[in-house]
DNA sequence: CCCCTGATATTGAATTTTGAACTCAGGGGG
DNA sequence: CCCCCTGAGTTCAAAATTCAATATCAGGGG
């Protein structure tokens, strides 16, 4: 993936998109914090209570609520009235639609992980509920056609 | 995207895989930290230089080059000599191979930054160099057939 | 009443970030 | 020679954030 303006041999560039307009400075604003990462990760386990998010990560107590309390109010969690047998009213984290959405994005990042960071496999896979097959993140064309990300270049939308 | 075990009742969950474990977690220990990915962002631009990095970001000097230390230190940049006409040597920083691996994540989150974050479509395409087609990214299975993300469930690897 | 678990808040120390200023490095020009 | 310039990095002190330890609160049970 290369901005198409390659040809311009000068060393100085600079975005294409201004920060305050591009999505993806946009999501880094919101997602671009250690511990948000890792709440999220635990979401997408299934993770959902406070003190179960904590024994996984190691969370600092005050961070871990800020952090939490942050998410529900950007609309990426929502909290969960819950009750277990013989104990109060309580609040779990699940992920909102909007948190959902960030699935294929936590995908692609495992998958880097699984490249760079571990060097390994996962001991997990994602698999589709329908077909048994296992599932990956890739670049597709607008009719679904598998796509190379060496061809992958940045250009200007046509307007 | 679920946990294959959510037929357990239980709000009580615990993440499948421990985090020192997990290639998840690793990548969100290396890039969890908002200037990181903001200054990845500016690299995939094809932005190298120090000073268009900070024009373009706004980044505190010291930050942005302890950023791009820790990043070059990691392997996901390396730093490129440079010399303009007139100008003495200086250094850039461009993706190395384990950098462009982001690719396709950030591809990823700047799709769920257009729905979520800036709420309409980014000014800019990825398109196939090829093809002149345009890019997304999309769950797919290994024969690379479209999968949809509500069948998406994890599972733990066969052994 | 007390105890328990689980969630949140508080406090002070430690760490990180930030804004402002400074330094350094080469190339060019007078 | 000196000065200027741009660009990259450093330093310092103030501001902000994080963290560990502790305190508080909330219901259910005994």
């Amino acid at each position: 993936m290369s901005n198409s303006a390659s040809t311009d041999a000068s060393i100085r560039r600079r975005a294409l998109v201004p920060k305050d307009a591009c999505p993806m400075a946009m999501a880094a604003e919101i997602l671009g914090d250690r511990w948000t990462l890792l709440i999220l990760r635990e979401a997408f386990y299934g993770v959902q209570r406070y003190d179960d998010m904590r024994a996984d990560l190691g969370a600092p107590r005050s961070t871990l609520t800020d952090r939490l309390a942050k998410l529900v109010e950007m609309g990426l969690l929502e909290r969960r009235p819950y009750q277990e047998p013989g104990e109060r009213a309580r609040e779990a984290y699940g992920l909102s639609a909007a948190g959902r959405d960030l699935a294929v994005t936590f995908m692609a990042l495992t998958q880097w992980g699984e490249a760079h960071a571990l060097k390994g496999p996962a001991p997990v896979d994602v698999i589709d509920r329908k077909t048994g097959r296992p599932l990956r993140v890739a670049l597709v064309d607008e009719k679904g056609r598998p796509a190379k990300i060496e061809n992958a270049v940045l250009a200007p939308k046509a307007r």
